[in-house]
RNA sequence: GGAAAGUUGGCAGAGUGGUCGAAUGCGGCGGUCUUGAAAACCGUUGUCUGUAACAGGACCGGGGGUUCGAAUCCCUCACUUUCCGCCA
């Protein structure tokens, strides 16, 4: 959520980025700064009738105690007045607030200063690349044939159980899922973060906190009994966790990790795209969290950008860094980076990884804050970054590394997995 | 699932109708003392909103009500804890 103090002060900037992000409603700027100029003055105007009533009945109190009955009881008579002026306002009040605030949590982030201006996909910039694309030899199988090959993941038997999306990963292949966790896990420890286990069923106010209520409703699973969702992701719960939480300059940084299952609806999405492991209603994934100090999370940033990196490069996947374009980039983000990870088999890059600073976007709902250095409040700054999402990765390391003799595991694996050889 | 109790400032914990934005303790910050530190002592210490600055307004789980006036009384919802039941 934008801060309305800087909207208000910063009208045609905010207008400017937002045309970055290819916004469609730009006409929501100036619609949330008249409400909130008509509920500040409706605010002024009903906060000096509670100024008269409290002195009035400050001086009641006062009356009653020197036991000047009479007197009190005149003010008293005089005092009726204020109560149903009130009513009157709060019932103006009431609405107007509600509208306001439905207005401003339509506003996405503003896109930081590098992010390039573009609509979709087409216009994200690509930063860099690394390792080359082999080519596979004539014959090479697409994961989810392998998967069948080597009986390691069950899609039909996920289809009895739950219904399409839902896997089933049986032996090595159910191993290699335990091994990928484990290793991302070790990684994340060994590079500072802390790790958390956390509940994958959060309240509503969680999901309002990152930013997933109320416009992303739809993506998340809703369990209506307890009225609690699925998460879609382990930022959910874990950046939640500084909800309504002022911390200390010296906290900084916090990291944490934590894996999770995240469950996504995906409604309405069919097709060759999202075959095998490509898109999943169920999955795992490691996720980073951080909060830090407004003035370093770009740097950060690059941190945890370079840290997703350092894992595809062990898994010796090739990969490539987008940086995505305004219109690419989710509601919450001010930069995203989304590495992708090339999948021989099908000829296409699949992403593994998003890494995104939302600066004061999440704190701001969820007040999250710090004193500085002088003593003044600050809103921190979130960040968080899958490393990695496993179901893709499976799919590269599947089809990238398949040979005649069966699908060989990348070293650094082998002693998470205990087998060399998928066959 | 049944029963009871509770929800107050960073934390602990007083406060049952007016001087309560809220005692006290801990913690934090500043100071005295000390070579330095600890202890002790003194002072200070909530958030949001608003103003050029004052002033003003709001907040004692959420919402509503009674009253001139509510942390305090009433209704309602949510959550937490404890005991019993069930259970990995």
């Amino acid at each position: 959520m934008l801060q309305i103090s800087y909207i208000r002060e910063n009208r045609e900037e905010v207008i400017d980025r937002l045309k970055v992000k290819n916004f469609g409603q730009l006409g929501l700027v100036d619609e949330v700064l008249r409400l909130d100029e008509e509920l500040r003055s409706l605010k002024v105007a009903s906060e000096s009738i509670s100024a008269e009533a409290n002195s009035a009945a400050k001086k009641i109190g006062e009356l009653m105690r020197q036991g000047k009955k009479e007197e009190a009881e005149a003010i008293k008579a005089q005092s009726a007045s204020y109560k149903e002026q009130l009513k009157q306002y709060t019932e103006q009040l009431g609405p107007l607030e509600a509208k306001f605030f439905d207005t401003l949590v339509q506003l996405p982030n503003l896109p930081y200063h590098l992010v390039p201006e573009g609509k979709d996909a087409e216009d994200n910039e690509v930063v860099l690349q690394h390792g080359d694309l082999v080519e596979l030899p004539e014959g090479a199988l697409p994961h989810w044939e392998l998967a069948a090959k080597y009986d390691i993941i069950d899609f039909e038997l996920g289809v009895k159980v739950s219904g399409a999306g839902f896997p089933v990963y049986k032996g090595k292949g159910a191993r290699l899922q335990r091994a990928l966790i484990n290793f991302f896990l070790d990684k994340a420890n060994a590079a500072g973060y802390r790790e958390v286990q956390v509940p994958i069923l959060v309240n509503s106010d969680s999901g309002f906190g990152t930013g997933q209520l109320p416009d992303k409703e739809g993506q998340m699973y809703y369990v209506g009994n307890d009225d609690m969702y699925l998460i879609p992701t382990a930022e959910v719960p874990v950046t939640n966790m500084y909800r309504d939480v002022i911390l200390k300059e010296e906290d900084f940084p916090i990291k944490n990790t934590a894996y999770t299952p995240c469950f996504r609806r995906e409604a309405g999405s069919y097709g060759a795209h999202v075959r095998g492991l490509n898109r999943l209603h169920q999955f795992d994934k490691v996720e980073l969290v951080q909060v830090v100090h407004p003035k370093r999370s770009y740097e950060v940033l690059e941190e945890m950008s370079l840290y997703v990196q350092s894992l595809l490069k062990e898994l010796r996947l090739p990969y490539r860094v987008l940086r995505l374009c305004g219109g690419d980039m989710s509601f919450t983000s001010a930069m995203t980076y989304d590495m992708e990870v090339w999948s021989a088999a099908q000829k296409r890059w699949l992403e593994v990884s998003s890494v995104s600073n939302f600066e004061t976007y999440q704190s701001n709902r969820l007040k999250a804050r710090f004193k500085d250095a002088d003593g003044k409040m600050q809103l921190v700054h979130t960040l968080n970054g899958s490393a990695l999402a496993l179901p893709r990765i499976v799919a590269c390391i599947l089809e990238e590394n398949q040979t005649e003799r069966g699908i060989k595991i990348p070293d650094v694996l082998v002693p998470y997995t205990g087998f060399e050889w998928i066959d």
